[in-house]
DNA sequence: TCAATGTATTTAATAATTAAATGCTACATG
DNA sequence: CATGTAGCATTTAATTATTAAATACATTGA
């Protein structure tokens, strides 16, 4: 009916525990002390000594506290599974999102949504007005909220905007210091590359996974928190999408490869315009896919 | 104890209204044409439809529903003020946290900015949780929010970006069309700075205006819901860290007067490398006088 | 037959409730 | 008598419960 007490579970855990470290009739520390042992508020500790106490854990008067005896493994209070996996809520709702095609302006019912990731449905309110910010979804007139991504329009802009952001890192790139790990990391890259050019009749199913690397080292050169989170996103929509439309892909996947290698050569040429202009190339032809993947799920 | 009923206070208003046009012992239309008019479910028109044969005004039969004297003035329904200014929540916040410097690490609690916002703790809620996507605030284990921003990295961090985002828009603005809108803007911004140049002396707390202007101007070449979002973040705190910088102000905005006219002429010559470069320029004064605004106020 | 109403179910906004944090006062102890 | 500690009171926030409203389904009547 109201908030858990799993803080004072968890604490009362720590603190027999804790007790257990302690000879017997050793005197127990100060309220604030066992705060901070335990990293909760006074209100919680005197919870866990009265229950001590009551158990006869410890003598308890005032500042006067004892271990009477030594903890028992019945002592403990059951923790009620922490289960809700609110931490890779984002990860999994835009893979929904993208694997069943939820298409644009779909209702999305906070009380289902709820079920279906098992996550409160508080939280769920909190992470869609998130997503709400990068105009993923929008609040209905009526209540609740409703998806907006993935019209052309929505492709189009992330394109763009992926596209200003990809463009500064190259030109990030080509100017970091000789002695930066993203060197080493494009050597490894464009061998990978080069290697499955080699077999590309084969194992062009690799690419996907090579494509995330290389956009994923140019991109580790920025660190600024307000890129982080886009990129984030930005990855996981080009990600799936690439995989879904198979039209034509080992054709698409061989010239993305040489587009990779050649903003690779300008990168490690140290010329910044030509890498620029490579990068603009290959970002040109990962919107056209992108928008032509669309229209093939009739989304347009 | 639970949700509001102005949904409903505000339909039966409108369904009133609706009943004037007709004619007395006209037939009223369908449950769900009603819903259409006021623009919301049948359930409400039902509720709608009870008061108003209660009252009298109609006689309501199954389907059979006719106007059984016009409307007076006493029938209507009290509506509970909209009071909260729930719409420029995010004005108003930024202005707050700028006005009092609130520093950063400071501890926000939902139920204190409730009160002096005037705007319900869950729509509170949700604006932290938007917030919580720019960097801005975070949440806090031991519950609640804490206010991140307006630390040297994070005004840094902005800066970076604030600068990718514009330099892409003066590109824009380069290559946009001559009957492109953006081109009258700016030839009268133009003019506005030379007349300010001319009153330097006494004039020169107008440049903030001008400088809001702008930005705005070029940056409104750019349609891009990404961008939209964060601008408005950027745009206030640059503007509101300028008011309250007044070391130098005047020798600051003549040198910024003289930076913008530098952009403008480049824009006008459709020289897209030089305008970027002398927005580059701009934009490196504009980090320095930020981060120095910062330090002026011991947040580094 | 089909659009309208009647009824039931589901969803979402919001207050109520309880856990927990925070703040203040009085006290004990060196 | 200063400082840390416990006792007590207040405030805050997570979470449930409640009610308004939306939606889905069944029934009716022209």
């Amino acid at each position: 009916m109201a908030r858990s007490d799993t803080r004072y579970r968890e604490a009362y855990n720590r603190i027999l525990a804790y007790c257990e470290t302690l000879p017997l009739d050793a005197q127990i520390p100060s309220e604030t002390q066992l705060g901070d042992i335990a990293g909760v508020s006074r209100t919680v500790i005197r919870r866990c000594l009265s229950r001590l106490a009551e158990l006869g854990v410890i003598v308890w008067n005032g500042r006067d506290k004892r271990l009477l005896r030594m903890p028992r493994p019945e002592d403990r209070i059951a923790v009620p599974e922490a289960g809700s996996h609110s931490a890779d809520l984002e990860q999994r709702f835009l893979d929904w999102v993208l694997r069943f095609d939820v298409p644009a302006n779909t209702a999305l019912s906070v009380a289902e949504l709820s079920r279906t990731f098992d996550v409160p449905q508080h939280e769920l309110k909190e992470f869609l007005a998130g997503l709400s910010r990068f105009g993923l979804v929008q609040r209905r007139p009526e209540g609740g909220w409703r998806l907006l991504g993935f019209t052309k329009g929505f492709a189009i802009e992330l394109s763009d905007f992926r596209t200003i952001l990809e463009l500064h890192a190259v030109s990030q790139v080509a100017e970091a210091p000789v002695d930066h790990p993203v060197w080493a990391q494009l050597a490894k890259i464009r061998d990978d590359h080069v290697q499955l050019r080699a077999h590309m009749d084969s194992d062009f199913h690799e690419f996907s996974k090579l494509d995330e690397r290389f956009h994923q080292a140019v991109n580790s050169v920025v660190r600024n928190r307000f890129t982080v989170e886009f990129q984030k996103v930005i990855s996981l929509i080009f990600h799936y999408h690439y995989m879904w439309d198979k039209t034509e892909e080992k054709d698409r996947n061989a010239a993305a490869i040489e587009e990779h290698l050649a903003i690779i050569d300008a990168l490690e040429a140290r010329d910044a315009a030509a890498a620029r202009n490579a990068a603009q190339r290959h970002l040109r032809t990962s919107k056209t896919t992108l928008l032509s993947s669309l229209r093939q799920h009739d989304l347009g």
